[in-house]
DNA sequence: AACTTCACG
DNA sequence: ACGTACGTGAAGTTT
């Protein structure tokens, strides 16, 4: 047997290596033992991070306590498998960090489905993300395995991630193709691998300890978990993609880029992606740009060009000036170029074996609690349906989309207990419009469609704490108009400006901590507090459809969900059953939050996704 | 790695 | 003292 040592905050630590079936067996003894006494921590090393992809492969399985790891290598089959499957079954209580991955993984690859997994894992990500949710550069602890062990156990604790990034470069190979290709017994990738579990196995009290010092209810943690489940069922069915329809248009937008940025080129712009160039090119044509970036530099975003190329928010002609070629040149190369690389191109480029795309689906990813969706399918074009078009229900079935109605809003009324609010949503009914509502309550029974536009802009702004000229920017009313209804606004609804004075007394007496509706720890940085307003109501409504996916597994329609998105639950459902479906799911998602009333609606499209956004199939 | 841009809720 | 749009993922260019 292999054995390497590594010190660990002062402890001398042991990774293991079995070699034969004697030492296997040395290895169920421990596993039998540390399993009747505690939990057994547990991490897998695999070929790559696309676990669905053609070709995969896991490597090894690593088990662990706090003082020993034993890497047992998978790919060596026979029993080196069984005794890694006798360990795993006899396992009463597995630690994982970021269990979600572990889960597939061992799920495709080594037949241990995570329903069976998921009932004895706690994640040991999911309890870091509690304490402190910001990552390292938002000046949090961050939620890696590296950031807690630096900061709970170790600051030497080894970088493992890192460290094989460097040992992969010197064989010959790079960050991506070493996980594949370094050789079982290469000594630093087994001690990192075993080290890994140590570090998760010595974590887990620490944070367990934390999270009751501050008070975090164990009910948070638990639905944190069925949650992470629920979210992993949904990346392991993932979405199917009409793979002729996706090859034609990224083709199609391939072209169109290209047509448009020869266009571009003709005025001197060799590179649309390049903002000095596009900077340099407009001003020698006589346009003067003034709006800034961050960093000073001149802008030549979307907002600043579409009205040299006389175009509105929605592309259509004003009639104000005669377009500027380069930028509507610019402006249309870049949108093309963007649709066919980033969504297009993406989907046919992550398929799985099966033509589907399983993006990974992070159920805490946000500092407000928000989850996130990876492979751009968060971010699909919804002004247009070309791009969700090709992506299907499965075989048989149609998409159905259900989403909660204005939640922010109801949320904000919620929380802040705003009397006038909560009376619209109470005797609005169904199909109450907050925001007319809104200026009807200002202006009267005359109030205009232009006014609910104002006023849904003054709601959001109150939500989002933003000022008056970035609300006149965002709707295109004028300053005074916008000022008016914000005052207007603060009138008709005095608790939402006081509810965000108290939550940032709140924050300031805990430590610059917000503790939401849920219990959920929300830091606040020092300079922008205002933004609590925003975190209370987003973290809520991100509570509030994940309470609504419970209710969904609770009622069977686990099978039919396929994407969580902020305020919406994306299925796929047999087209007989979609009626009584959809009905379900609108159930699941309505309730009742502190006396305001959180209403849903469903709607069922055809086969692909496009089909809700005005597309015949 | 930092910056800019662009897509979404 | 005052006022501040919030949260993501991904691609391309420049440093």
């Amino acid at each position: 047997m292999l054995t390497y040592e590594h010190s660990i905050a002062g402890d001398t630590v042991r990774v293991h290596v079995p070699d034969s079936p004697d030492e296997l067996s040395v290895f169920i003894d421990w596993a039998q033992e540390t399993s009747a006494r505690g939990p057994i921590a547990l991490d897998t090393e695999t070929s790559g991070l696309a676990v669905f992809r053609e070709g995969y492969r896991l490597r090894t399985i690593q088990f662990g306590d706090r003082h020993d790891a034993w890497v047992i290598g998978w790919e060596r089959g026979g029993h080196f498998r069984r005794a890694a499957l006798k360990a795993l079954s006899m396992a009463r209580q597995i630690l994982i960090h970021n269990a979600a991955f572990d889960w597939l993984v061992l799920g495709e690859h080594a037949g241990t489905p995570l329903e069976d997994l998921a009932p004895r894992t706690t994640d040991t990500r999911i309890l870091a993300s509690l304490i402190d949710p910001r990552q390292p550069s938002e000046h949090g602890i961050g939620t890696g395995l590296k950031s807690l062990a630096a900061h709970y156990i170790d600051p030497a604790a080894p970088d493992t991630q890192n460290g094989l990034t460097r040992v992969f470069n010197s064989l010959g190979y790079t960050k991506e193709t070493g996980w594949a290709g370094i050789p079982l017994d290469h000594p630093t990738y087994l001690l990192y691998a075993g080290l890994d579990v140590i570090l998760t196995a010595r974590i887990e009290p620490v944070l367990r300890r934390e999270l009751a010092r501050l008070g975090v209810r164990n009910e948070l943690v638990t639905y944190e978990h069925e949650l992470a489940r629920i979210c992993a069922v949904m990346q392991r069915a993932g979405l199917l993609v009409d793979q002729e329809y996706t090859e034609a248009l990224a083709g199609r937008l391939a072209e169109e880029s290209e047509r448009y940025a020869d266009v571009a080129a003709r005025y001197g712009v060799s590179k649309i992606g390049s903002p000095a160039q596009v900077v340099e090119a407009l001003t020698g044509m006589g346009e003067r740009l003034t709006e800034r970036t961050k960093s000073g530099a001149l802008s030549t975003d979307k907002t600043v060009l579409l009205p040299l190329a006389d175009l509105d928010r929605d592309w259509q002609r004003i009639g104000a000036r005669e377009p500027n070629p380069l930028a509507d040149a610019v402006l249309r190369a870049k949108r093309a170029a963007k649709w066919g690389k980033t969504y297009a191109e993406a989907f046919l480029s992550n398929l799985s074996a099966s033509g589907r795309l399983h993006p990974t689906i992070a159920p805490l990813a946000a500092r407000t609690g928000r989850m996130s969706v990876t492979d751009g399918l968060h971010q699909l074009p919804s002004s247009d349906h070309v791009i969700r078009r090709g992506i299907l229900a499965d075989p048989g079935h149609v998409k159905i989309s259900t989403d909660f109605q204005a939640i922010e809003m109801r949320v904000l009324a919620a929380l802040a207990d705003v009397r006038r609010m909560k009376e619209g949503f109470t005797e609005g009914g169904d199909a109450f419009d907050i925001h007319m509502y809104t200026a009807r309550l200002i202006k009267g029974q005359a109030a205009t469609k232009r006014d609910r536009k104002i006023f849904k802009g003054a709601g959001f702004g109150k939500v989002y704490g933003g000022g008056v000229g970035t609300i006149s920017r965002q709707t295109g009313a004028t300053e005074t108009e916008i000022a008016h209804a914000v005052s207007a606004y603060d009138t008709a609804f005095p608790e939402i400006k006081r509810a965000g004075k108290r939550w940032q007394r709140q924050a300031f007496q805990n430590g610059m901590v917000f503790v939401s509706a849920t219990g959920r720890r929300l830091p606040l940085d020092r300079d922008r507090t205002y933004a609590v307003t925003n975190y209370a109501c987003q973290s809520a409504a991100r509570d509030v459809l994940g309470q609504a996916m419970i209710e969904m597994d609770n009622a069977g329609l686990l099978e039919y969900m396929r994407l969580p998105i902020h305020d919406e639950i994306l299925a796929s459902a047999p087209r007989e059953d979609a009626a009584d479906v959809a009905r379900e799911f609108e159930r699941c998602m309505t309730m009742r939050l502190y006396g305001v009333p959180i209403v849903a609606e469903a709607e069922i499209g055809g086969r692909s996704w496009g089909s809700l956004y005005g597309a015949d199939y």
